[in-house]
DNA sequence: CGGACAACCTGGTTGC
DNA sequence: TGCAACCAGGTTGTCC
């Protein structure tokens, strides 16, 4: 589900409402959803912690500070949602991963359909980095991108953008929409081998990744099916989207007929007119 | 190292 | 209607 404008929408609908609550109890209900540590050590040690009002994101990655200093850090992955309410439970309850019981009366809850999202608990003076490793391997936020660092990441690259945009390594925060959408506004074809966009190209494809990013943060992310933020809002940038799930619609710029073809085992949505194959 | 692909899960949609 | 096949916003591990 979320990319980077989700998961900023939640963290923004979150932390005021978090901060300075605290935990009484943790429920799991799927001992899976913890990444780390062991469940029995996440839920002993959390309780009586309170939520600061630090927050941050890194990618994907939504990080609730703690009072103590540590962290709660979580990844929706496909399909996770975060909401805090009273009770009772807005929500189907066989999909309920892990509940914590605030103290002033309301609760955070983990649910999660497809069951793929995690959590951490990170222990103060730990680092976030040693906790989650994926974390040091993640390439620049979108709004710190330059067209040098992307160049030399791409340099040896042949795989096409689109699979290479993906890549959390190379550039955080990106997900199947949103490349779709920054390639179509680029014009550049999803298939074009990464490393051979120049770097005119590279730096018109930093800008629209950047310019749809914000964009879809402003509008409080995408909604298809299931994302809501913490308060069980949806997005509303699907209504600004140009390529992505518009297959067979007709382009907005030129009215060519949305084609989509399968990469990297997703689905890739663009243009054939505006988005034009590269002669070799 | 780069690249292709299966695996992790569940539910909704599509097609026969 | 029933049921199989395929699809879904993400990441990781394995194999070549």
């Amino acid at each position: 589900m979320p990319e980077l404008p989700e998961v900023e929408t939640v963290r923004r609908s979150l932390a005021p409402r978090l901060a300075g609550q605290e935990i009484q109890k943790v429920q799991v209900l799927r001992a899976s959803a913890i990444a780390a540590p062991d469940v029995d050590v996440f839920t002993r040690l959390l309780p009586g912690q309170h939520f600061s009002a630090t927050t941050a994101r890194r990618g994907k990655y939504l990080l609730l500070g703690l009072e103590s200093g540590g962290w709660l850090a979580v990844h929706l992955r496909m399909s996770g949602r975060l909401l805090l309410f009273e009770p009772p439970l807005p929500l189907d309850p066989s999909h309920l991963r892990v509940c914590f019981y605030l103290k002033e009366g309301s609760r955070l809850y983990f649910h999660d359909p497809r069951a793929f999202g995690r959590l951490w608990y990170i222990r103060p003076g730990t680092s976030l980095e040693e906790q989650i490793p994926a974390l040091q391997r993640l390439g620049p936020e979108p709004e710190d991108l330059e067209v040098l660092h992307l160049e030399g990441a791409l340099a040896r690259r042949t795989i096409p953008i689109k699979v290479a945009l993906l890549d959390q390594t190379l550039l955080a925060g990106l997900g199947n929409i949103y490349a779709d959408e920054a390639l179509f506004q680029a014009g550049i074809h999803p298939l074009t081998p990464a490393n051979q966009l120049k770097r005119p190209n590279l730096e018109r494809l930093i800008e629209r990744i950047k310019w749809v990013l914000t964009s879809a943060v402003t509008a409080g992310g995408t909604t298809l099916r299931d994302y809501v933020d913490s308060q069980g809002s949806k997005g509303r940038y699907q209504e600004q989207l140009q390529v992505y799930g518009r297959f067979g619609q007709t382009c907005a710029t030129c009215g060519t007929s949305i084609a989509r073809l399968r990469l990297g085992g997703r689905s890739s949505h663009f243009c054939p007119s505006c988005q034009v194959f590269p002669r070799a």
